[in-house]
DNA sequence: ACAAAAGTGTTCGGGTTACACCCATGT
DNA sequence: ACATGGGTGTAACCCGAACACTTTTGT
């Protein structure tokens, strides 16, 4: 905490400090796909290429300093999906700050990832009219090698780190559905974590979670094609995790 | 990325960017105990507490755009230390920015945490002629409950992290003195994981390393007292990782 | 001889990997 | 009957935890 004497070191300019805004990764599932939500820009500069949702933070000098950065980071994720933050898991990924990141002006971004139930990812829909968005599929690299700012950069950094979170939480449940079968769950593990897994080894990694109370059976069978049909089950929510949070995990 | 219109949402007002500021935690291990290099503030607010060392981003908005953020905290443990950041390991560890963590303006802080030999912690010294410094244990929670700022919460985090970092990666290297004994090496993962290790499990895990290159046997032996003398070992270069990374080891 | 620290082995439980076949249902 | 996807068991290996005695040296 040095800017004592910012007077002195930086010749009294308008406007020294750089830009500080609010990047997301956010992440859904959806038909055994990660896929991350991106936003056409409408403006230079890349205009016309995806970039992440993205929020300048807010700042007062006056009275109270404006919002916290978490919140700066729940609005981004407001205005690009049209949804709550709740019950959607949300964590900070990494600030990223290189110079000339962004040609106009100096900006410092700080990236979160978010991770969406498919079932509110279909109802996703920035709160600005008629802004272009989709999901884009991130195994499929063709659109994020062109993304706006370092943002190819950052979406890999979120990619590589829900491997990771997926493999050591049980942060599954914020990309499943509410009721699943033991299948769509392993898919959603395979999706995030960009490999497969092994049917017998998987359910005992799931009985694992049964056992231990974080996966319950909810009653009835679900049925595909002419098949047996599969047990389903839900996440008790008492498993359920704060929204945001900075823990390592 | 949404700095578009940022004259619209902000009523044209001087400076209405945050500062943005690196706040390092430096580690090292002296004595089997977790130490951090704290500063002696000698400007208000808390003037005359004890802070982590830090320093503003520099950012210009003519031609290049200033410092990488990297740079900065390279800087300020540059300025924090006297040393060379080479052959320590320093990586991001979390951006703080709560409205109000520094009463006189608004100021985002990109905290890191950087581990360094003992034999180079025992040299350093801030580059500001006079600044009173300390490395603190941080196991004695005594002066970190009154930190500047939001420091004490910085340094929780990083002590967090360090412990998890040590526990998945040859990391410990960073800490070690070049040449080590194994029971050396013991406590320097005993005072960064926070526990106790048994002497037969740290072997093992010794041995591991020993066994795929990362530490190999050095000549001679070190005696201590009357006891039987202990073999002395070092990391192989080969083992060493990037100064400064991102990625989520 | 004794004090001091170095060095050593085994058992248990749990996790991960690899691997191939039978089961329940719809058509 | 057959096609479809659901469901299962075992062996090998690695890792972490718990636990107590012998060895080598200096004095």
């Amino acid at each position: 905490m040095t800017p004592t004497d910012r007077r002195k070191r930086t010749p009294a300019k308008i406007n020294s400090n750089p830009a500080v805004v609010t990047d997301l990764v956010i992440f859904t599932v959806i038909e055994s796909d990660l896929k991350v939500l991106l936003i056409q820009r409408d403006t230079p500069p890349f205009r016309g290429t995806w970039a992440l949702p993205s929020n300048e933070l807010r700042v007062r000098h006056d009275g109270d300093q404006g919002e916290d950065i978490e919140d700066a980071a729940r609005r981004t994720f407001q205005d690009a999906t049209g949804l709550s933050v709740d019950h959607c898991h949300m964590k900070q990924l990494h600030t990223f700050g290189r110079a000339g990141r962004d040609p106009r002006m100096r900006v410092i971004s700080v990236a979160w990832y978010a991770l969406l139930r498919p079932s509110l990812a279909t109802q996703a829909s920035p709160t600005k009219e008629g802004a272009p968005f989709q999901w884009f599929s991130v195994s499929e690299e063709a659109p994020w090698m062109r993304l706006a700012f370092d943002h190819a950069e950052i979406l890999a950094l979120g990619a590589e780190r829900i491997a990771q979170t997926i493999e050591d939480s049980n942060l599954a449940y914020t990309l499943a559905p509410h009721i699943f079968t033991v299948a769509e769950l392993q898919s959603v593990y395979e999706a995030t974590q960009h490999r497969k897994w092994d049917p017998r080894n998987f359910r005992r990694r799931f009985q694992r979670m049964v056992d231990d109370g974080t996966i319950v059976e909810s009653p009835g069978k679900r049925h595909r094609g002419k098949a047996r049909p599969a047990s389903v089950w839900r996440f008790a929510e008492n498993s359920f995790v704060p929204t945001l949070n900075k823990s390592s995990g």
